[in-house]
RNA sequence: GCGCCCGUGGCUCAACUGGAUAGAGUAACGGACUUCGAAUCCGUUGGUUACAGGUUCGAAUCCUGUCGGGCGCACCA
C-alpha cells in the first residue's frame, strides 16, 4: 500500500520522501512532514508549501482527501482503493504482504558448540534469527540459513573426555577424579549409555579409541541440535564444518600476510587488527603452529565472501561483542568490504518461574536448558517472547505468565481474535462467493480503521526486516488483534445488512494475522 | 582502568530511526453479558524519557559530560 502512495507522491516530487502512519488517525492513512524539508531549499513557508502540494495531489482516485495542517501533509486513501486492495490480498492470500527485494543474503546464527545442548540464550539468537529469515524470505530476499560448527579444537576432545568418565563413573561404576574443566549434564549419561550399546563398555577403557569417540559424540549432539532447533521450528540449509576449512588456511594465510595483515612475533602469528580499528593484535597462530578460534572465523568469513552475497548477517551473543573488530579487520586485510558483514546481538536472557528464577535442578547446575522451556511454556509462547523483545536489550521473562490464557498472555489473544474469526464463519451462512463478490466500502470509519490496519503487514515486514527488529512484527499483530476485539464488540455481524461485507473485513483481518503468526514460526490457531 | 550495549509510568516493553499531544500490556480501582466466544470490551489513576549542557523549525532519538546497570577485555571456543 505504502508503496503506491509512495511511488505516486516520487513521480511528482523529485526527493527522498518520508511516509509516516500517523498515530492519530484523523491526521489520515498516511502523511509526510516534506514541506519542513523542502522549506529550508526553498526558502519558503512550509505551510505555503504543503497548500501547494495538495492541489498538485488532491484529484488523484487513491485519495479520498488531501489535506495539508500544520505543514504535515496528510493522505486519506479512498474506499475503492482499500477495496481493490483487500480483493487483491484475498485472491492471492500467498503473495499477501510479500515484497520485491532481491538480494542474496547469508544469514549464519545459533553456530553452538556441540558440545551440550541448546541453552535458553542459543534459542534467543535461534528464534532471533531465523525470525528474520522468514520475514527476509516473504519481503523477497535470497537468504540462506547458515550453522556454524565448531568442531575442531580442544573441545572436541573435551567432549570425549568427558564422555569417557560419564561411562566410566556411571556404567563401570568405577571413581573416577574428575578434571578441572570437563563437561557434564544429563545428556553425558544418556549419550554414554548409547555409546555403551554401540561400541560395548570396553570404550571407556580403550585410550586408542577417544578420538573416535569424541568425534561420534559430536555427530549425537549436532543430531540433539537440530531436533532440538526442530521442535521451535528452526532448520538450517547449511550445515560449515569448522575442520573442514583448514584445507584452505595455507591460502588464506598467504593472502593475509600478503596484503600486511600477519607479523611473527615470538614465534606467533599475529593478525595486526589493531590496524584496522581493533584495540590490539591478536594470535592466529601459537608457538606450537595450532591455529586459535580467530583462525577459523577468517577462513570461514573469508569463504562467505567469496561466496559473493549482497549481505551477510551473522547472530552472536553479546558476549561476543569483542569479536566484532577483529574479524572486520581480518576480512579488510583480505580486501573485502566489512561494511557488508551486518553483526547483531543477543542479550542475555533470565528466567523466572513464578517470580522465583528458573533453574535446572538436574546436576548440570545453573544453565537452563532450551528443552526444559519449551517443555514448560511450548515452542509457540518461547518465540513470540523472544520475538517481541528488542534482541539486544537485557531480557528476563516469567514462565508463568506465558502459561496464562487472557489478554496478558499477546500470543493467546491474537490466536482468540483469529479463532473468533472463524467461528463466525462457520457459524454464517454466507457463501464464500458471496462474501468475496461484496466489497468493504461503507462500512463506517470503525470497519476502514480495521482494513487499513490490517492490509498494512508488508509494511510492517519490511519496517522490521530492514531495521533487523523483529519486534514490530509481534507489536503490530497486538495491535491489529486490539483492534479487531473492539470491533467485533462493537459491531454485530450475522443477520445484518452488512453480514458479507464484514466478513470480508475480517477474512483479511485473518488473512493478515496468520500469515504474520507464520513468519514468527506460530500456526494460528482456528480455535482455542 | 579501557571498549561495546543500555537507562522511558510500580513492573515488562513500544515509539515509524530527527517529526504532530511519549504509546501498549500488566498491576490497582470502577463499569459492560436475555446479544455472533465476557478467554472480550470500556473508563480512571500513574511520565521533568537517569541527570546537566549543546546542535535546529523540532530531541526519548544526534553530540559532550556526569551518575547507574549489563557484557567483554585469552595463545578458550
Amino acid at each position: 500500500m505504502k508503496q503506491r502512495v509512495l511511488s505516486l507522491l516520487s513521480s511528482s516530487i523529485e526527493r527522498e520522501i518520508v511516509l509516516e502512519k500517523p498515530r492519530d488517525r484523523s491526521f489520515g492513512h498516511f502523511a509526510t512532514p516534506i514541506a519542513f524539508a523542502m522549506a529550508k531549499e526553498l526558502k519558503k513557508n512550509p505551510m505555503i508549501i504543503a497548500q501547494e502540494l495538495v492541489e498538485m495531489f488532491s484529484k488523484e482516485e487513491m485519495f479520498a482527501n488531501v489535506e495539508a495542517v500544520k505543514g504535515y501533509l496528510n493522505f486519506k486513501l479512498s474506499e475503492d482503493f482499500l477495496d481493490e486492495y483487500a480483493t487483491w490480498a484475498l485472491e492471492h492470500p500467498d503473495d499477501f504482504g510479500k515484497g520485491e527485494s532481491s538480494s542474496n543474503i547469508l544469514l549464519e546464527f545459533v553456530s553452538a558448540n556441540p558440545t551440550g545442548p541448546l541453552h535458553i540464550g542459543h534459542a534467543r539468537g535461534a528464534v532471533y534469527g531465523d525470525t528474520l529469515l522468514r520475514l527476509g524470505r516473504h519481503v523477497g530476499h535470497n537468504i540462506t540459513a547458515e550453522y556454524y560448527v565448531n568442531d575442531a579444537g580442544n573441545q572436541i576432545a573435551l567432549l570425549g573426555t568427558s564422555l569417557i568418565l560419564e561411562g566410566k563413573a556411571n556404567i563401570l561404576n568405577e571413581k573416577v577424579e574428575y578434571p578441572e574443566n570437563y563437561y557434564r549434564g544429563e545428556y553425558l549419561t544418556k549419550l554414554a549409555q548409547i555409546a555403551a550399546d554401540t561400541y560395548g563398555n570396553d570404550v571407556f577403557n580403550d585410550e586408542e579409541k577417544i578420538k573416535e569417540v569424541a568425534l561420534w559424540a559430536k555427530d549425537e549432539v549436532i543430531k540433539m541440535i537440530i531436533s532440538d532447533l526442530d521442535a521451535i521450528n528452526v532448520n538450517f540449509d547449511t550445515f560449515v564444518s569448522e575442520a573442514g576449512l583448514y584445507d584452505d588456511w595455507d591460502r588464506v594465510m598467504d593472502k593475509l600476510s600478503a596484503s600486511g595483515g600477519t607479523e611473527i612475533i615470538d614465534g606467533k602469528t599475529w593478525l595486526k587488527s589493531s590496524l584496522k580499528g581493533d584495540e590490539k593484535d591478536r594470535v592466529i597462530v601459537r608457538e606450537d603452529g595450532r591455529p586459535t578460534y580467530l583462525a577459523g572465523d577468517i577462513i570461514y568469513h573469508n569463504q562467505k565472501f567469496e561466496r559473493d552475497y549482497d549481505t551477510c548477517i551473522n547472530i552472536w551473543g553479546a558476549d561476543h561483542h569483542g569479536y566484532m573488530a577483529r574479524v572486520k579487520a581480518s576480512l579488510e586485510f583480505l580486501g573485502h568490504d566489512s561494511s557488508k558483514l551486518d553483526i547483531q546481538l543477543t542479550q542475555m536472557v533470565s528466567l523466572l518461574k513464578d517470580g522465583q528464577p528458573f533453574k535446572m535442578s538436574k546436576r548440570a547446575g545453573t544453565v537452563v536448558g532450551m528443552n526444559d522451556v519449551v517443555e514448560e511454556i511450548g515452542s509457540d509462547a518461547l518465540r513470540f517472547m523472544f520475538a517481541s523483545k528488542k534482541s539486544d536489550t537485557a531480557l528476563e521473562f516469567d514462565l508463568v505468565d506465558l502459561q496464562k490464557t487472557d489478554s496478558s498472555n499477546p500470543i493467546f489473544y491474537i490466536n482468540y481474535a483469529h479463532a473468533r474469526i472463524h467461528t463466525i464463519l462457520n457459524k454464517s451462512e454466507m457463501k464464500m462467493g458471496t462474501i468475496m463478490a461484496s466489497n468493504v466500502k461503507g462500512l463506517g470509519e470503525d470497519a476502514d480503521n480495521l482494513l487499513f490496519e490490517a492490509m498494512l503487514l508488508n509494511e510492517v515486514v519490511e519496517d522490521a526486516f530492514n531495521s533487523r527488529q523483529v519486534q514490530k512484527l509481534t507489536d503490530y499483530l497486538k495491535s491489529l488483534a486490539s483492534t479487531y476485539h473492539k470491533f467485533y464488540y462493537d459491531h454485530k455481524v450475522i443477520g445484518t445488512q452488512n453480514e458479507a461485507k464484514m466478513l470480508k473485513l475480517f477474512l483479511v483481518v485473518a488473512l493478515s494475522i496468520k500469515t504474520g503468526l507464520s513468519l514468527l514460526g506460530i500456526t494460528a490457531k482456528e480455535s482455542m
